[in-house]
RNA sequence: UGGGGGAUCGUCUAGUGGUAGGACAGCGGACUCUGACUCCGCCGGCGGGGGUUCGAAUCCCUCUCCCCCAGCCA
C-alpha cells in the first residue's frame, strides 16, 4: 500500500477550509454515472476526486447510478461500470440509484406545487422551446404559469397515474421567463415517458430531469460535496434554488471542475459510439478507445491510469492533455516491474553460416537488467535465428549502427556476428542474411573482440573501426566504436503469434476543431491506428503467456496478451512503444 | 456590451503581496550488451495596457482571446 500523497487543488482546500469551520462531520462525495454507457478516461478523473476524497478524508463516496432517463438506459451497463471502477481500484461505500427516490422525488415536486413554485404545462414542446426565448431575449410566460396549485397537483397525479400521453404535458418550476440564465427559465421538471425502466419496471410514468433529481439525491444521501464537471456551472443557480425551497434532509455544495481532454482522441460518447457503430474500431474495448474497457484490454494497468489522472490535476481551466503523458505513465509503471523477452515482429532469416549445423545452445538472460530478484529465463540459440527486419539494411545511413553488408552487429547475451552475404528475392528485397560470428564474443566480452589486449583503456588508439563511415559525424570521432546490440530469436523453437501495434486513433490532435457537428471527423481518422504483426516470432518462453502478464519485448516496448490469445493462436497487443531515439534521428533524416 | 466561466514555459500544473517552481515534451551530454532505463545539463512562461505598492502572476481598472448555456439528455 504505497499510499502516494493526492496532489491537492482548489477542492480540496474548499473542504478543508469546510472542515475547519465546522461545516461538516465527515466528506460525502458521490460518483454519479449515467448507465447509459461505458465510462472512459474523463470519468476516471472525476473518480479519482470522488473515491479519492473520502478515502483520504476518511468520508465516503457513493455509486449512484443517475438513471433518470429510461429510455437512453440499461441494466447491463450497471454491471460494467461497477467492473470498470474496481479494476480502477476505487472502492464505494454504498451503491444507490436516483430511481430508488422516485418517491422522494415525487413528494418532493408534490411541495413546489403546493408552495406555488410549480405547475403543470399543457404545452407542446416545440411551444415551450419557443416560449423560452433566445440567449439574448428573454421568454415569455407560459399560459398556464398561473393555473391553481389543486389543479397542478390534480393534473400531476394524473399524469403519475399515466393518464395522459408522453408530451402531453410537463411539470415545470415557477422561476423566471426572463432570467438571464436559461436554466432558471421555468425548468421542466417532470416528463412523461411511458417507457420500462431497468429497475423500476413499469411502476412510474413519470421521471425527473437531471436537474430535479441530481441535487436532491445528493441531499437524501447527505452528500457535502457534489462535483461536477464545468458544463453544469450554470445548473448551479438552480440547484441551489432547489435546496432554497425544498425540505430536504441537507444542504450539499456543488463545486465545478474542468473535464478531461486528451488529444488525438476524443471523449464524446456520441463521437466514441458512432465509431463503434461505423466500425472504425472494434467495439468500446478496442484497444484503441479511450475506454476503461478499451485501456484495460490494451494492457495500461490500474496504477498508470491513476498516476497519469493524478498528473493532470483538477482545475476549472479547459485543458488538452497531451498523448504522451500517459505513455509516459504507462512506461514508469511497467518498466520495473515488466519481465524482459525477445520478440521479433517481422522476421528476417539471419543464419550463421560457421556454427555447428544441427546444434543448439543455451543463454540464460535476466528477466530484468536492472533487478536480478525478477530471475533468469533460459534462452535457445542455433544456426538459424530470426532478427528484426527493420534492425538490417542494405544502404545504411549515417547513425544506423545495426546491420548491414559487411557490418558487425551484436546478438544480445549472445555473440558478434559479421553479415557476409545477403540472398535476395526477385524484387532484391534481402530474405535471408549470411552471417560469421566470433566465439570469442559470449556475452560477458567486449564487443569488436581482437583479443582483449589492453586497448580500450586508452582513448586515442582504438576504435580502428570496421564501423565504416559514419565516423566523422559526431565532435568526438575518436570515441570507442559503437556496435549495435539487437535482439534475435532461435528460429528452430520460436512460438509464432500476431502482435497488433496501436497508434492514436485520430491524425489531428483535436479531431472534432471547426465545428464537431458533422461527421467529418471521420476524416481525421488514423488509417495505421492498427497495425498487425501476423508473423511475429516470440521467444519458446512465451509460449503460455498469463492472461493478465505484460512484457517488455527488449527495444520494442511493452506487450500483453490481448484477449483474443489462446494457446495455439498467440496475440499480442503493444500497450506503449519504449522511447526510441533512433526513431526520432530516422524521422530527421526522412524530414530532410 | 444576455448570462456564466477561464487565461502561468509547447502541454499539464504549483504559486494566493516578497527570487515564478515541478512534471511531460523538446534539445545536448554521460552511462549502457535494450538507440531502453538511469543520471547531468539546457531550452522555455505570468494574454495586452494602465494603476496601487518599497515590492504584483497575486490587489484595482481596462482591453483581448477562448470555453459553456436556448433537450421533455445527463
Amino acid at each position: 500500500m504505497s499510499a502516494t500523497a493526492e496532489p491537492t487543488n482548489f477542492i480540496r482546500r474548499q473542504i478543508d477550509a469546510d472542515l475547519a469551520a465546522g461545516r461538516h462531520a465527515a466528506v460525502v462525495t458521490r460518483f454519479p454515472p449515467e448507465p447509459n454507457g461505458y465510462l472512459h478516461i474523463g470519468h476516471a478523473k472525476s473518480m479519482a476526486l470522488n473515491f479519492g476524497i473520502a478515502r483520504d478524508y476518511g468520508g465516503r463516496c457513493t455509486l449512484r447510478f443517475d438513471d433518470t432517463n429510461p429510455a437512453k438506459e440499461d441494466a447491463a451497463f450497471i454491471a460494467a461500470i461497477e467492473e470498470d471502477i474496481r479494476w480502477l481500484g476505487y472502492q464505494w461505500h454504498a451503491v444507490a440509484f436516483a430511481s430508488d427516490y422516485f418517491e422522494q422525488l415525487y413528494a418532493f415536486a408534490v411541495e413546489l406545487i403546493e408552495k406555488g413554485l410549480a405547475y403543470i404545462d399543457s404545452q407542446s414542446g416545440d411551444a415551450i422551446r419557443d416560449g423560452r426565448g433566445t440567449l439574448t431575449a428573454p421568454g415569455v410566460d407560459s399560459p398556464y404559469r398561473d393555473r391553481p396549485a389543486a389543479e397542478n397537483l390534480a393534473l400531476f397525479a394524473g399524469m403519475k397515474n399515466g393518464e395522459y400521453a408522453d408530451g402531453e404535458m410537463v411539470l415545470r418550476a415557477k422561476i423566471d421567463m426572463a432570467s438571464p440564465n436559461l436554466n432558471l427559465r421555468d425548468p421542466v421538471l417532470y416528463r412523461i415517458r411511458r417507457h420500462r425502466h431497468p429497475r423500476t419496471g413499469d411502476a412510474w410514468r413519470i421521471y425527473p430531469l437531471y436537474d430535479f433529481a441530481h441535487g436532491q439525491s445528493d441531499a437524501i444521501e447527505g452528500v457535502t460535496h457534489s462535483l461536477c464537471t464545468l458544463e453544469f456551472e450554470d445548473h448551479r443557480p438552480l440547484y441551489d434554488w432547489f435546496l432554497d425551497h425544498l425540505s430536504t434532509p441537507s444542504r450539499p455544495r456543488q463545486i465545478e471542475f474542468s473535464r478531461l481532454n486528451l488529444n488525438y482522441t476524443v471523449m464524446s460518447k456520441r463521437i466514441l459510439s458512432q465509431l463503434v457503430d461505423g466500425g472504425a474500431v472494434n467495439g468500446w474495448d478496442d484497444p484503441r478507445m479511450p475506454t476503461i474497457r478499451g485501456l484495460r484490454r490494451r494492457g495500461f494497468t490500474p496504477a498508470a491510469l491513476r498516476n497519469f489522472i493524478s498528473s493532470v490535476g483538477i482545475t476549472r481551466k479547459h485543458n488538452h492533455i497531451e498523448m504522451g503523458q500517459l505513455e509516459n505513465c504507462a512506461r514508469e509503471d511497467l518498466e520495473p516491474a515488466a519481465p524482459r523477452a525477445f520478440a521479433v515482429l517481422e522476421p528476417l532469416k539471419l543464419i550463421i553460416d560457421n556454427y555447428p549445423a544441427g546444434e543448439t545452445e543455451f543463454i540464460d538472460a535476466p528477466n530484468h537488467p536492472a533487478d536480478a530478484g525478477m530471475g533468469m529465463r533460459r534462452v535457445t540459440l542455433s544456426r538459424t535465428l530470426y532478427i528484426e527486419r527493420d534492425d538490417y539494411m542494405d544502404e545504411p545511413p549515417a547513425k544506423f549502427f545495426r546491420l548491414a553488408p559487411g557490418r558487425e552487429v551484436r546478438l544480445r547475451y549472445a555473440f558478434v556476428v559479421k553479415c557476409v552475404e545477403v540472398v535476395r528475392d526477385a524484387d532484391g528485397r534481402a530474405v535471408e542474411l549470411h552471417c560469421e560470428y566470433d566465439p570469442d564474443t559470449r556475452h560477458g566480452r567486449m564487443p569488436g573482440g581482437d583479443g582483449g589486449d589492453g586497448g580500450d583503456g586508452g582513448g586515442a588508439g582504438d576504435g580502428a573501426g570496421d564501423c565504416a563511415g559514419d565516423g566523422g559525424d559526431g565532435a568526438a570521432a575518436g570515441r570507442k566504436r559503437k556496435i549495435g546490440i539487437i535482439h534475435w530469436v532461435n528460429a528452430a523453437d520460436a512460438v509464432r503469434a500476431e502482435v497488433r501495434l496501436y497508434d492514436r486513433l485520430f491524425s489531428r490532435p483535436d479531431p472534432l476543431a471547426g465545428g464537431d457537428g458533422g461527421g467529418d471527423f471521420r476524416q481525421h481518422l488514423n488509417p495505421n491506428s492498427l497495425v498487425v504483426r501476423e508473423n511475429a516470432r516470440l521467444e519458446a518462453s512465451l509460449a503460455a503467456p498469463l492472461p493478465d502478464a505484460r512484457y517488455q519485448f527488449e527495444r520494442l516496448g511493452y506487450f500483453h496478451p490481448d484477449i483474443d490469445s489462446a494457446p495455439d493462436q498467440l496475440v499480442f497487443n503493444r500497450i506503449v512503444t519504449l522511447r526510441d531515439s533512433w526513431a526520432k534521428i530516422d524521422r530527421q533524416r526522412a524530414a530532410r
